[in-house]
DNA sequence: CTGAAAGCGCTTACAG
DNA sequence: CTGAAAGCGCTTACAG
């Protein structure tokens, strides 16, 4: 029933070799014999099968996107950029959802690959080892993570913190609490290096060390009593959705945010601003990091499989944006002020290694900048541990009905 | 480079068709020569190509998602649901995100039906005209969407209706306001319907129609205005997010929720517990929608296309939600209560037919259940139209920095 | 410039 | 149950 090339073929009275060329390109076909097959392809209605064509030339026209989570408005956002600029240059997109399953997700990029002209991993949560066996298997861009070796795109991380650190500052806060994303998020141990560094930096800075939690909103409320054990006077999220957990569980303890305590968050999803009050964040271009992955993917010289130059790596910049959950530093106290609602617990206890001073290398710490090469719990203990202590753990998250 | 059958069969050392039966089914191939093929085939990483089995087989083993905006949550779930049970049924998922753009939709479902086995169009924007025509284009199942002689997946639009209102009518609520999606919304005329239904039946009942707004958060914001000027005790909104923008702007005027008004969402997408009050919803089973989708898609006997017996017309069940946005209603008054911070304004006109008592075909309405034979904006001139005037216009919501 | 031919990787009647 | 063979629709060296 389809028509066929054939049949445009025969219609024109040309070979389907001859209406092949005439249809691809003016390559070398005379004009009347093109304009002949061109006239006949319309009037049958005719259009190539994509399978027979993509067998012969290998390539298949579909790009493949995997994210930890579709339901996750960092992904979501991603997603919509990549499927614009994808559609832009003339490719579908296939998403799968991984389900924050690393050996799943593994599973799905290699069943992926085998269909599409490249794929882009966002936030994979997968080892190196598989990383790099993915990167093996195909054409591989990937966002919101680095490795040696592989394209990718991502936001300044390092800025980003500091913009938002520096802000509290200058807002008088010196004690802040760092509410850390899944251990095994490259994004998380970015900004813990950076926080290390910037307690090197700034004069009486402290930052609490507040756990790693699940990158959602119930993640946030379980931190949100570390941060109310431990005095901090502003806390930093892992992401939107966790600063509003954060947010939501301080005031359940009483404590009023911005006025008592100031919360900031990373990404700038949507639902930074659907509660009150709105959230001041790091926004990242969410769907320009999408775009962007299409265009390495499809501009790529030698492709990540091909050995020879280093592959791309492209950080997009950020811009804290100011809402309403940061104020002032509540009036300096010698000492944490205690918080309603909870026994005050002054943090006690410090790493070993946690010293006020900068390390000795400080200055010219060869790993900085060069991410993908730190073990991602490498810095983390260079940041001080929370109180803790019965009454410091998180209490039931209060689950409306 | 890549490995094909024919080195699985030479591996295992089958011919090739063997191999392929090997793989395909348990038809007639000896357990013990399976085995073997099974196991080289692990072993090397085979993967079929799809495009050689698609053009033997005719079938891609794709399936196509269109949706209105990929970062709306409620797309995000359906779209989650599609993409598991997809994966689960051997089918990859092709995404495409339609910008709220009822011709880019068309155009971009008939680009994707070229190269799958069946496209799922969630809650599509164009007109029956042309959900007629990319209907006879290949497999197609609605989703939030019915139309006559079209498979769809849906949800009991009027029981959720009906739940919602009967609750706030216990609650001593007899002023009601409806914020109403995009107009174009099938899933919004259908509500309006069962509203005007409930007018008749209920007694005192009144709703005010509030409008039609963009099925976001700033859609809410505006009709939160006009709420407060219709001098309503509770508000119904299009969807959840609607209601956030909805229980935001009434806070601004002073307003408390649920003390003073009580709000109403649907869907019961994550943000719904976000916020403070956490919103009462009427839950939809967002992810079953996909998933239900991609069933009728693969299970279709005869297929949209082929003519005969009416296709599955699918309504899940929706449950209120109870959380803390709804509360009984204030102390009666004789009359509507000014609210602070907006002059009063009573109601005061009703639109023509909008007779208090039902209609006198009401308990036979012929178009009853019949969804797709209504015309989107027919019954919302059922409803009361809210108070207008210049102080009832919304103002320009605030925007923090 | 043009056509006959080979072949992409797979499935499926068709004989054994 | 198994293998040799044909063929899905298209593109592309390869000769003319």
């Amino acid at each position: 029933m389809p028509i066929t090339l054939r049949d445009v073929a025969r219609a024109a009275g040309v070979s389907p070799a001859t209406a092949s060329r005439a249809l691809a390109s003016p390559d070398g076909v005379t004009t009347a014999r093109r304009e002949r097959v061109l006239r006949a392809a319309r009037d049958l209605g005719y259009h190539p099968h994509r399978a027979a064509r993509e067998l012969v030339t290998g390539r298949t026209g579909q790009l493949g996107l995997v994210v930890p989570d579709l339901e996750n408005p960092f992904f979501a956002a991603v997603a919509k950029g990549m499927q614009a600029r994808a559609r832009a240059r003339g490719h579908a997109v296939l998403v799968a959802d991984a389900e924050e399953d690393p050996e799943l997700e593994a599973e799905v990029v290699a069943g992926l690959q085998a269909g599409v002209d490249g794929v882009v991993l966002c936030s994979p949560r997968m080892d190196p080892e598989a990383l790099a066996a993915r990167a093996a298997g195909g054409r591989v861009v990937l966002v919101n993570r680095e490795a040696p070796g592989l394209a990718s795109v991502g936001v300044d991380h390092a800025d980003g913190v500091r913009q938002a650190v520096h802000y509290l500052v200058r807002l008088g806060h010196r004690r802040l609490g760092y509410v850390g994303g899944p251990s095994t998020s490259w994004s998380d141990a970015r900004r813990r290096e950076v926080l290390a560094d910037l307690v090197a930096e700034v004069p009486d800075l402290t930052v609490v060390d507040l756990g790693h939690v699940r990158p959602v909103v119930a993640g946030g409320s379980g931190a949100g009593d570390l941060a109310v054990a431990a005095g901090v006077t502003a806390v930093l999220a892992f992401n939107d959705l966790v600063a509003l957990g954060v947010v939501d569980r301080l005031r359940h303890h009483g404590v009023r945010v911005p006025q008592d305590v100031s919360v900031v968050g990373f990404d700038d999803v949507p639902a930074a601003t659907l509660v009150s009050p709105a959230l001041t964040t790091v926004a990242a271009p969410l769907r320009r990091l999408g775009a962007a992955a299409v265009d390495l993917l499809l501009d790529a010289a030698g492709g990540a499989a091909g050995g020879g130059a280093d592959p791309p790596r492209t950080r997009l910049p950020v811009e804290l944006v100011v809402r309403d959950s940061t104020a002032p530093a509540p009036a300096p106290a010698p000492a944490p002020a205690p918080r309603p609602g909870d026994g005050h617990h002054a943090p006690s206890r410090r790493t070993p290694d946690a010293a006020p001073g900068p390390p000795s290398d400080r200055t010219s710490d060869p790993t900085r900048d060069r991410g993908p090469d730190r073990t991602p719990d490498r810095t983390s203990d260079r940041l001080l541990d929370p109180a803790s202590g019965p009454d410091a753990r998180p209490a039931p998250r209060r689950e409306p009905a």
